[in-house]
DNA sequence: CGTCGTCGCCTACAGCCGTAGTCAAACTAT
DNA sequence: ATAGTTTGACTACGGCTGTAGGCGACGACG
């Protein structure tokens, strides 16, 4: 489409989870939603990634008086597609079912993740 | 254990590929492997990455007159492990299962890929 | 034996990233 | 009004990355 997605760093993502959540959003509200789930962030460093979000393209603003409210340009669709396709390509070469494979094995999946999984699988096996 | 995992960047990844095809390994050797997947490889780019790795630790080699043979300190499966992770969380907040279900959803798998990843599934199950 | 290509070592440099600090303007509570 | 608080803008800085270039030593070829 029109925005060729941004690249996004490894903060810049939770930056962004937090505005996903629901926006739009004030700086301040980015920032308590931050500490709320990690209470390290410290309030200049979320200011300066909001900022780089916004000249990267990935974030606009509606200015209300002394307070911009913060909405993304992108959704996490669209980045989770980009981040998955790099992750895909970056470290299994771009295949597919080893990528998958590795997860099954390596990973605890209980019972009824299987066969949630399976019922996915066969779901898309019927609509091909 | 001894070593943890170094953090690999985007092109480092392709040098440990690389060199995971087979080893001890000349420099020589890998960047012609290189550019046999991407033309585009520079040969001075490519040695810069690979003495970089020495220093983070992923690489060794023995020398053998002049020339270096390289070996990984690292494993595909350590390395994979690590990225994987951190993919996971970064993109997915953790969830494994939403993470393979985008992918099963949004990426193309040949009926033949299906039926193994159901294999595989099955397998896993009885297992347990 | 001299020349030339190859090898690894050291250097460069801009851009991105994580992590903040400073500053002036505006607002708010006294 | 005055002083403290909040906000966004600008600045800082060291480390990591991608992308090479230059240099001196060593060996191969003529």
């Amino acid at each position: 489409m029109s925005h060729p997605v941004p690249r996004i760093s490894e903060t810049e993502w939770e930056v962004l989870r937090a505005i996903w959540i629901g926006h739009p959003v004030s700086a301040a509200e980015i920032i308590s939603r931050l500490s709320a789930t990690d209470p390290s962030w410290h309030p200049k460093t979320a200011r300066t990634l909001i900022a780089r979000l916004v000249e990267k393209g990935a974030l606009t603003y509606d200015v209300d008086g002394r307070t911009f409210f913060y909405r993304p340009l992108v959704t996490e669709e669209q980045c989770v597609a980009q981040a998955s396709n790099s992750f895909l390509d970056r470290v299994f070469g771009g295949a597919l079912k080893p990528m998958l494979a590795h997860f099954v094995e390596h990973r605890n999946l209980t019972p009824a993740d299987l066969r949630e999984l399976e019922d996915l699988l066969a779901r898309k096996k019927r609509r091909r």
